[in-house]
DNA sequence: CAGGTTTGGTGACCAAGTCACCAAAGCCCG
DNA sequence: CGGGCTTTGGTGACTTGGTCACCAAACCTG
């Protein structure tokens, strides 16, 4: 079974286009840690993730970091890779969180692909989209949402099935953009109303009901 | 002489996208305050702006509002149109700030042209990453920029030639995603350093160099 | 086990957002 | 022209969040 089904919108590509992509691409695989794009590094190809996640950051002037998305297994990194296509001047690093597998389209794959097929075209589209829909969102959070809000809703999504969320404080921070200190203190409170029990380098929810509740007051107080 | 010089990516098109590009699209104009695109809004073509100013913002759950960017002549709203030809549910609206002169370039023309013209696509996705780049830049200065220091830059770009700026303070709020108060107390202190006078709606630059000094002390302490 | 590093905790302080007002300036309309 | 209404801006009190300067406990490493 080929990589190709492992993306939705790729499954309704006709056969001598899905010929052309296997034949064009390759399988690449990197450990945890390995930056995978960064400023100033020239990037040559388009990636499809197919296991690991990669954290997408942006550097600052100032020497801090951002937190912008997470690519999942399945995504791509079309956002960044084909800006980095068309021009240069971005400011944007990915960094291999886990191992990562994915596969590599070269850039006149990508461009060949983009000019025959619309099925291809709808696709990259479609990923655009959804990640510039993300990039709003995590403004109008940023901008709009309390701390504690966010954290919560942050620590459900980082939890695995055990309720397990393995994380230093300064890590959540700069997820989430803010400080370390801040991080603490919500957690303390977290961990007051008996919602998390901490431990170094780790923490479990040990209250997942509170968590999600102060999660979804978003803009529910209408 | 043709609208495509307007554009500089456009300018290298050969003869016959330059023809097709033409003839499939037209000319529009709208007064100051239409709404250009919405959330629910089919957008069906992708637009080219060549005269006025369009506001592009996130209307929020809690109903409040932020700045994303401003589309200025000579660009494209390929970000938000594109977005919609691809996918739905987004949450940006645009808006005519002044009276407005675009080129509508129907969806079924842009996917032909994206299809045949390699210079199309470059235009295209240029256009994208330099939006993205923008937006990247934007989270940067909300996490990590004062406010004063923002204010000070937004004032300076939103100036005319005589360093007259129109804007109530609930609009330049608005802009930097922040409270009206808030934008009150700084100007307040810019007047008492004397680099603005204030007038009902307007205000005029009195001391450009205060307002750039204390604007690009971005990252620049190192 | 000694010494360094990483992680988390705390208090003091400042910047910014929120809330609840009020006042002045313009606008509409009889 | 004058009386209300709306828009705009000002202010104080308070809360939240970010910054700084430390310290202490947990861990790693030789």
């Amino acid at each position: 079974m080929s990589w190709i089904n492992t993306f939705k919108g790729l499954s309704r590509l006709p056969q001598d286009i899905r010929a052309e992509l296997e034949g064009g691409s390759r399988i690449i695989s990197v450990p945890a840690g390995t930056v995978i794009f960064a400023p100033g590094q020239p990037a040559d190809n388009l990636l499809l993730l197919l296991e690991g996640t990669v954290r997408v950051q942006q550097r600052s002037d100032t020497g801090r970091e951002v937190f912008l998305y997470r690519v999942h297994p399945g995504e791509s990194c079309v956002l960044t890779t084909a800006c980095m296509l068309a021009f240069d001047d971005y400011a944007a690093d990915g960094i291999a969180e886990t191992d990562v597998t994915a596969v590599a389209i070269p850039r006149q794959v990508f461009d060949d692909l983009l000019a025959r097929s619309p099925v291809f075209r709808e696709f990259v589209l479609t990923a655009y989209a959804r990640r510039i829909t993300d990039l709003f969102t995590l403004i109008d959070d940023i901008v709009f949402q309390r701390m504690d809000v966010r954290l919560a809703a942050r620590l459900l999504e980082l939890a695995d099935v055990g309720g397990i969320v393995r994380a230093t404080h300064a890590l959540l921070g700069s997820e989430l953009g803010t400080a370390r200190e801040v991080i603490s203190r919500t957690l303390s409170e977290f961990q007051r109303r008996g919602w998390v029990a901490q431990s170094r380098g780790e923490l479990r929810l040990t209250n997942r009901e509170g968590l999600e509740r102060l999660a979804l007051t978003a803009g529910a107080e209408v």
